[in-house]
DNA sequence: ATCCCGAGGG
DNA sequence: CCCTCTGGAT
């Protein structure tokens, strides 16, 4: 079999981009984003624990500390109590006040809106950020990598098996091969995708719309 | 490469 | 029980 051509596996790309657009179409962010500061804390907040997790902290959360001004003064155990819920909670809650703290001195109180800035924030990386510039800014720089994105990047063979493990490489991959038109799509309709047919573990290849366009799937 | 770390699903 | 969930820092 021969090797797939760059131009086959951006055709296939887009083609999934245009199936799933169909199928879920503009899909909201269901974390809080009132304002770029709570969107950059639920966002903090969501890795590796679900947005309904998230949100069965944040009412509370904000409540006492509605702003970067009070947060950055709380104590990180305080947070940490009312986030307990959450995975890495211990180290999620110094990202908080710490993230809170630099917004406050380093940026006067408002989120910083570029890519680098924002990876300067504690608990930030390419993820969290471009999720924070889509949502928050209406600028679309990348692709937010996800364990989603990235598992049904590989399913679909859209990015070389050698970069499974490197998000960074994924998105890059993804960069190339999809017009700019389909970046800002991809992060929520392709969750959609994930928790609903390609899921992790047992993924419904047998109702699955793109099984003909999916090398893992018989 | 390894650690963080609880809730939920199968 | 084991695996996974909208990752990031060391």
């Amino acid at each position: 079999m021969p090797r797939e051509t760059n131009a086959s596996r951006r055709e296939r790309a887009i083609e999934v981009c245009e199936r799933l657009n169909r199928r879920y179409g503009p899909v909201e962010c269901f974390l809080d984003h009132q304002n770029p500061f709570r969107l950059v804390i639920s966002v903090l907040l969501s890795a590796q624990t679900t947005d309904a997790q998230v949100n069965k902290v944040t009412p509370e959360l904000f409540r006492r500390w509605p702003t970067p001004y009070e947060m950055a003064g709380a104590s990180v155990a305080d947070v940490m109590d009312v986030i307990k819920s959450l995975g890495f909670y211990k180290t999620k809650a110094k990202h908080c006040v710490e993230a809170a703290k630099m917004i406050v001195a380093d940026f006067d109180g408002e989120v910083p809106s570029t890519m680098r800035e924002l990876q300067k924030l504690p608990g930030v990386g390419r993820k969290t950020a471009n999720i924070v510039l889509n949502v928050g800014f209406g600028i679309v720089e990348g692709i937010a990598v996800d364990t989603h994105v990235n598992r049904i990047a590989h399913r679909l063979a859209l990015s070389p098996k050698t970069h499974e493990k490197e998000p960074l490489k994924t998105e890059q991959d993804l960069l190339k091969i999809l017009p700019h038109e389909y970046w800002e799509s991809v992060n929520h309709q392709w969750i959609s995708f994930g928790r609903e047919i390609c899921s992790a573990r047992s993924p419904k290849c047998a109702e699955c719309p793109l099984a003909d366009l999916c090398p893992s799937c018989n």
